[in-house]
DNA sequence: CGAGCAGTTAGACGATGTCCAGAACGCGAC
DNA sequence: GTCGCGTTCTGGACATCGTCTAACTGCTCG
């Protein structure tokens, strides 16, 4: 997709860098934290700065682009999936895989009394199956 | 409760620090940080050192006396409510609350192919009912 | 040309969390 | 008691994450 196009769709001007971000940010499935981000991007373009990364990160989630979660020890990882849907962890390598909205349902969210919930999502955790543990 | 006879039952040494920390952190509400659980003990025993704690805070983990959850940003914290429940971030303090597991329910989850589910619970966000919002 | 503005940059900074070497402690043996 | 040994505690160094600031770049408009 035209990263260029997608910035201006949501009133960011596409500098270099961040277009650079975006052609990599929007499309992974890693779920990579900030500074994986950056690594990734200097592959391509060296010259980019950390805060730079940062910086349009920030941008992003606030307009809309990328979701920051915060799942899993150490860091703030970004999701361009911004649909509503869940979350497992893989406890063995860490991994975050998402997890389709209709997979599984949750009931009696509304009946929670004293709260108004703006957003909820089931965080799941555990490990491949068929992966062997040693005995 | 009796933080001596809690921490011998699961087979920890209960040192004069670590049973500062015990009192504090078995007994609260507030699902502190590490550091808070570092301000408030010393508040009662002023001599502790910061590694002393976060050294006692991961030994009750893996003891299963606490639970560290990772829900908002910045930092780690600590709960001691070990059962099966849920949380709720509030978005206005950061404030968490927890939601006893049987006031929502997750339906489907044994459906998922492909993992071994060895733990999950609903995250929701929001705020207290019929607090303001600037216009 | 040059003033102004948006974007970028490097590095300083504060907060979080871990690690280490040495000091202090507790406890049993003598 | 006191000796010796293993456990615990301590303070500081260290690494990482994320933010902030001040200076620099490059563009547009007059």
């Amino acid at each position: 997709p035209d990263s260029v196009a997608i910035l201006q769709q949501h009133g960011i001007q596409p500098s270099a860098q961040r277009v650079a971000v975006a052609d990599y940010v929007l499309q992974t499935l890693e779920h990579p934290s900030a500074d994986l981000v950056w690594s990734r991007v200097k592959a391509r373009v060296p010259y980019i700065s950390r805060a730079t990364v940062y910086n349009t990160l920030n941008l992003f989630v606030s307009k809309g682009l990328l979701r920051a979660l915060t799942l899993a020890e150490d860091s703030v990882v970004f999701d361009p999936n911004v649909e509503r849907h869940h979350h497992l962890v893989d406890e063995e390598s860490g991994t975050i895989h998402d997890i389709a909205w209709d997979k599984v349902q949750v009931c009696n969210i509304e009946a929670l009394t004293g709260f108004e919930i703006h957003d909820y999502q089931v965080v799941m955790r555990g490990v491949r199956k068929g992966v062997r543990h040693k005995p």
